[in-house]
RNA sequence: GGGCGAAUGGCGGAACUGGUAGACGCGUUGGACUCAAAAUCCAAUAGUAGCAAUACUGUGAGAGUUCGAUUCUCUCUUUGCCCA
């Protein structure tokens, strides 16, 4: 065998990056004779350099635009920025920079590395939402919606984080902490500006139903998140010194109302109004302004209480009067603020009884028990009623529930209602680096929209970071605004940045579009999102945020057709990495870290042991993280796709492997070195009979990837791209028909394409082929067999294997079955007493 | 506490509508080449017994349906995620 010479993936990959720049391989336009396929990865935020997170998420996509392009599909594939947003404002104050030029000197280090990945994105249609081009569309949406009624301003309680000295959402709340600076959170009181999600509650969560190609796990999550549940609203009498009537509350559970023992309001329940003047209930407040606002920090809170002089009166026994408590745990955003409890069958209100010392009642008993109590906890399960008159006997909740509320209905004290979990989506950040809102105030506080032709709202250069609070509001000159002649000062918030991400999809139609946001001609073709893939982290808000965008706009809005963003989406799964240490417990990168034998040692210094951690998503703070571009400077972008694809379903974690990553790059040196053996024969012109094994095996092959391409299994492509090797290594010993080899192997190169692209089109490129590629039909003649292995099972065990003609008769299967050896012992002296036949596939005979 | 998923060799993982369990890769072992090593190539690799052909066991545990269960049903264990 002659020596090969390496492949030299630095000269091929670099070559085929610059042709493709050069020709604009992967640019697209509008083109209503073709089918479009917009395939979308989530954006990236610029924060220094891609991650191999950011690899797996666009090989993923990256394979799948050019599977589709081959199948004839106009293919979407853009990439941008979404590039405003809190690291950078952190990182310019203190390293002392402009935000702006941090932000785009990562944009040009992280797109260089993007194309080292050889992905097949249409450049031309970059965006960054930092950029006044995007955000001042972004404005113009934010008044159209303001115009709409669907953006308001309220002043409301918040996360507010001390050392950030920011509001925080919700779920930038971790463990009553803040996400980013780990700062225990504080309750603020601030005017805000809101989103009015909630009233799409219903259509977002019904329309779930319809998302045939999302994954059923994020559409649960969405549904929990949505948290529609059925009950009713009640009015409570009250007694007592205040000038205070009524108290309303919602609940599921109405069917319980025998079991009220108190009545707790939320300390930011419009009645506290009365109690300001009592340092004991300003005292309470206090308290309870220390935990967060969010209900997993409230749940996991001691549960405490400021008990009222007021008596609330159970509606259904009007005899019985209950006291009146705030609670910490009421929220004043769920339901009106108030709850009825009742501490036999709600364990937080078991945990309040407890400690106030309140009456528990049985109002729900198992179905098997018919003398339980509530005793060391509250019993929250399906059962019987009793203890409640006309209640009494039916099946909790399912029966107890309407007929409580039907009663309720009756004696006009309640009535039926439908409660979402789904709050507003608040969305003033007070930051410098984000979208500025566009709206001023007159001296009065009343609200003036920016005009749309002034727009954009610019955010000022030279700004003072490292002030107290909100940068924009320590600058004067750039707070006030002179429009129609009058003084006017700026609202100094900035946009959330999820709103920047709620509609960039459609920018990505016709990024160059001036007037608005997107080109309606473009987005009627290009949109929904056909394939979008990401991290299921943002299985909630992004994706709902975005759901709700699309409505927002087609709201009062026939021109706008669009309800759903993302007609398909994937979520790909992390990639993880053993974590180490040192004897004093520091993390330990694993480029510090040396194998020896099966002991790991700090590298260069054998006497210093290492321990193994378990393997985590890589992260910064664990040191844990392999560099994507060492890796592809050492093995090439073919071989890191390959790998990120090998060795787990690409919706599971993954685990970075050396010795994996390594196998793939001797895969594509092994496939080059065949490749050129390949050459030679295909040169050769040699007319042997027809090749029908290697058809055979082309054809399974064809059929096998583009299933598994459909189904997203490109792990399991790798492992076809391995046995095509392996057959086609062995298949070359053979004397071969060179033109089916040219036939076969082009359509192999063809399919590979999609995975290593730059080595398969040097190969494609060396046999001429590389002209109007398609994807390869199927000749099905080739799938089908003439003969079969039929499996032979004596009382359901394999016993034989019989390979014979298709479509073989029961009969003549069983003479051939009498014939085989392998049999004879279990046949023998044996009487058959039935046979099971399945066409094609196997016989199992019980003796 | 509730909801949803998962459990297959030493490891990552394959297995279409119930029909040959363990594809493919990693690792390990043996061999070839080499002064030697790396690289490369060849072979073996679920477990137990056996020189071997082969036999038995085997997809978290237990039961059930079936001629036949990794696949369907029930119970349990462990584990992950989301919500509380």
């Amino acid at each position: 065998m002659e020596q090969n010479s390496r492949y030299n993936f630095k000269i091929i990959e670099n070559k085929w990056q610059s042709l493709w720049e050069k020709n604009k391989t992967f640019k697209t336009t509008l083109n209503k004779n073709k089918k479009k396929f917009y395939c979308l990865e989530m954006f990236p935020y610029p924060s220094g350099k891609i991650h191999m997170g950011h690899v797996r998420n666009y090989t993923i996509g990256d394979v799948l635009s050019r599977y589709k392009a081959l199948q004839g599909y106009n293919v979407l594939h853009p990439m941008g920025w979404d590039s405003f947003g809190l690291p950078a404002e952190n990182a310019a104050k203190q390293n002392n920079l402009d935000p702006k030029e941090w932000t785009e000197k990562n944009i040009s280090v992280m797109k260089s590395q993007l194309k080292k990945l050889g992905l097949s994105i249409d450049w031309d249609r970059e965006i960054s939402t930092c950029s006044e081009d995007y955000y001042k569309h972004q404005q113009m949406f934010f008044l159209e919606l303001y115009e709409k009624g669907l953006v308001y301003r309220k002043e409301n309680f918040v996360n507010w984080d001390p050392v950030d000295e920011t509001v925080l959402a919700n779920e930038q709340v971790i463990d009553g902490k803040g996400w980013r600076s780990g700062a225990i959170v504080e309750r603020k009181k601030l005017n805000q500006w809101f989103f009015n999600i909630s009233k799409f509650s219903d259509d977002l969560l019904k329309a779930l139903d319809d998302l045939k190609k999302w994954p059923n796990k994020v559409k649960l999550m969405q549904r929990n998140w949505i948290g529609k549940s059925f009950g009713c609203e009640l009015n409570f009498k009250i007694e007592g010194d205040l000038p205070v009537e009524e108290i309303k509350c919602f609940t599921t559970r109405p069917d319980t109302l025998f079991g009220f023992s108190f009545l707790a309001l939320s300390p930011d329940h419009p009645i506290s109004k009365h109690f300001e003047s009592d340092p004991e209930f300003i005292k309470f407040k206090d308290e309870c302004s220390k935990s967060g606002t969010t209900e997993e920090s409230l749940a996991m809170a001691e549960k405490i209480g400021f008990k009222t002089n007021l008596k609330a009166i159970n509606p259904l026994k009007e005899t019985e009067k209950v006291p009146v408590y705030f609670a910490n745990f009421v929220l004043m955003d769920y339901g009106f603020g108030a709850i009825f409890g009742c501490p036999g069958h709600d364990q937080r209100d078991f945990d309040f009884a407890k400690k106030y010392n309140l009456s528990i009642k049985t109002v729900v008993r198992p179905e098997d028990e018919q003398k339980y109590e509530v005793k060391k906890e509250a019993f929250a399960g399906e059962g019987i009623i009793v203890n409640s008159e006309f209640l009494d006997g039916l099946k909790a909740p399912e029966q107890s529930v309407l007929k409580a509320i039907e009663i309720l209905q009756e004696r006009k004290i309640g009535k039926e209602k439908i409660n979402f979990r789904l709050k507003d989506w608040g969305v003033s950040r007070q930051r410098y680096w984000g979208c500025p809102i566009p709206i001023a105030y007159d001296e009065k506080g009343e609200i003036k929209p920016i005009p749309k032709e002034q727009l954009p709202v610019k955010l000022p250069k030279n700004i003072n970071l490292n002030c107290k609070g909100n940068p924009l509001d320590n600058d004067e000159n750039w707070k006030t605004v002179e429009l129609d002649g009058k003084n006017y000062f700026r609202e100094t918030d900035t946009l959330d940045t999820f709103v920047d991400s709620s509609w960039y999809f459609l920018r990505f139609c016709s990024p160059k579009n001036c007037d608005y946001g997107f080109d309606f001609n473009e987005i009627n073709y290009w949109m929904p999102v056909d394939q979008y893939i990401g991290g299921v982290e943002h299985a909630i808000l992004h994706l709902l945020y975005s759901r709700f965008f699309m409505r927002s706009l087609a709201f009062n809005n026939d021109n706008f057709k669009f309800k759903e963003p993302f007609d398909g989406l994937f979520t790909q799964g992390m990639v993880c990495h053993e974590t180490y240490k040192d004897v004093n417990n520091n993390w330990l990168s694993p480029d510090e870290v040396a194998k020896k034998g099966k002991q790991y040692f700090i590298k260069n210094n054998l006497s210093s042991k290492v321990t193994v951690g378990p393997s985590e998503s890589m992260s910064k703070s664990k040191r844990n993280v392999i560099d994507p571009e060492n890796i592809i400077n050492n093995y090439g972008a073919d071989a890191v796709r390959f790998f990120i694809l090998s060795d787990s379903p690409p919706e599971k974690d993954v685990q970075w492997s050396d010795q994996g990553m390594l196998s793939a790059y001797k895969f594509v040196q092994k496939f080059w070195n065949l490749h050129q053996k390949i050459k030679i024969n295909i040169k050769s012109e040699h007319k042997n009979d027809e090749d029908k094994l290697l058809k055979k095996f082309t054809n399974q092959l064809i059929d096998k990837i583009t299933q598994n391409l459909n189904n997203f299994s490109y792990n399991v492509i790798i492992a076809n791209m391995h046995e095509t090797y392996n057959f086609l290594y062995k298949h070359l010993d053979k004397k071969l028909n060179s033109n089916d080899l040219r036939e076969c192997y082009k359509k192999i190169l063809i399919i590979f394409s999609p995975v290593l692209p730059h080595l398969i089109n040097e190969c494609l490129d060396e046999l001429h082929f590389n002209e109007n590629l398609t994807w390869p039909a199927i000749e099905e003649k080739y799938l089908e067999n003439r003969k079969v292995d039929y499996v032979i099972q004596i009382n359901g065990k394999k016993r034989s294997l019989i390979n014979a003609n298709k479509d073989l008769k029961q009969e003549l299967l069983f003479e051939l079955v009498k014939k085989d050896k392998l049999l004879d012992k279990y046949l023998s002296n044996m009487s058959v007493k039935k046979v099971i036949f399945v066409k094609n596939r196997l016989m199992n005979i019980l003796v």
